[in-house]
DNA sequence: CAATATTAATCAATCGATTGATTCAGTCAA
DNA sequence: TTGACTGAATCAATCGATTGATTAATATTG
């Protein structure tokens, strides 16, 4: 039999930050003990004050750990074209379509594959609506680049409406996809299907369609029915 | 110079609850403890054990009381048409806008109006995200007439569709409103704009377009684009 | 009606449990 | 030896809950 695995000096603390995403994901912050968190990580609950100066740094420390990590993957999409260069709609519209499946994909990794990176996003989800007063900062750092990549495509593909008509645009594409994370338990109970949504790319169709639709952009429906 | 008024028996049970409503809204279940609420309620904590049970028969009794007020309100919409009926479309039609128009103002009932009725929303938009335990019940019991209402009136507007898209589309509706309501504190730092959204009008006109539109209504909106 | 008994409502005081934080002696590897 | 870490003990503070006493309103009785 193999011997447990060399516990690394460094690995205790990110044992710890994984293990506090995960208890504050399910619990709150209030409802999460350093206690607890620590007997997740398997280690000492003194090490919480030792390595992040107390709760609340634990706290401040695995909500930044949570942007690091996604900050590439909304990066890693290609830039939204200017707003006068040529086929700039087509490709604006294009642009549009890989956004939702990328939000969408961001938002709905489910418990299979990574436990903390699903809890990560619900922890998220979760402080977009009740930020925590330590977490404002880092919130609107990882948020931000997500919404000035919709705000940008619109400016292509609307540029007859002004700012403010953007902005509830914006809102209104990722607040049904954000719905959808946030309360999935709850539309679970409500629809009594326990296993909602069966196909994920059913989803991602259905967000695509419906805020293509929804923003006015004609040409990607030449015909809604017949 | 007048005395107080007579603190009638019934009147402290009433404000224990409001006042559980204002600061489990603002601090969430863990957060808020029972003694604050007693504070506020100008209440001996040791009620909240003689009138509810414990802490959490109050968390009980608020939901419960937030849901009997609202209950009415949405009953008092007129009854969507039978999918059969003559001029079923166009009535449906303006249900879905009344039906908006109405969720909009249930849900962003601004402080000024009604503290606690703002806080009351707060709350139920926390529970529907993560539910206490307790709450399940009357969670699904206070939201069931909003989903069944967008239901009836999609299976006249869009019949071609099966349940699952109907479930979708009501889920993207109610979503995108929701969102407003529950993360409107982020969306004002992250939009830095701090009295978003100025004029409640021009938000209901916005839900209403974008959600008629995503759902394939053509004849809501004859021209989109010139 | 008056005297008494009963119940509901409220209070201050206190309970044990748990919280986050701290301390400290000891382990282990570099 | 030094710095990272452990484990156990303990701190003051706060938690929800409970107690026993007190007041006010109501019912019962003579």
């Amino acid at each position: 039999m193999t011997p447990p695995p060399p516990d690394l000096p460094q690995d205790t603390r990110h044992r710890l930050i994984e293990a506090a995403i995960l208890t504050f994901a399910e619990k709150g912050y209030d409802g999460a003990g350093i206690r607890e968190i620590a007997q997740r990580a398997q280690a000492n609950s003194a090490l919480v004050t030792y390595h992040f100066g107390g709760k609340e740094g634990l706290y401040r420390e695995a909500l930044h750990h949570i942007s690091d990590r996604k900050a590439s993957e909304v990066a890693s999409l290609p830039p939204p074209p200017e707003p006068g260069s040529p086929g700039a709609r087509e490709v604006a519209l294009q642009g549009m379509k890989a956004y939702i499946r990328a939000f969408v994909t961001d938002l709905m990794s489910c418990p299979a594959e990574s436990e903390v990176d699903a809890a990560a996003m619900a922890l998220i989800g979760r402080e977009i609506q009740m930020p925590h007063p330590v977490s404002a900062p880092v919130l609107l750092e990882f948020a931000r680049p997500y919404m000035e990549r919709v705000l940008a495509l619109l400016r292509v593909l609307r540029p007859d409406l002004d700012p403010d008509a953007h902005l509830r645009m914006t809102l209104s594409i990722q607040g049904q996809i954000l719905h959808f994370r946030n309360s999935l338990g709850f539309i679970r109970l409500l629809s009594g299907d326990p296993d909602f949504p069966k196909d994920l790319e059913v989803l991602i169709q259905h967000f695509t369609d419906f805020s293509l639709r929804g923003l006015g952009v004609p040409e990607a429906f030449p015909q809604t029915r017949p």
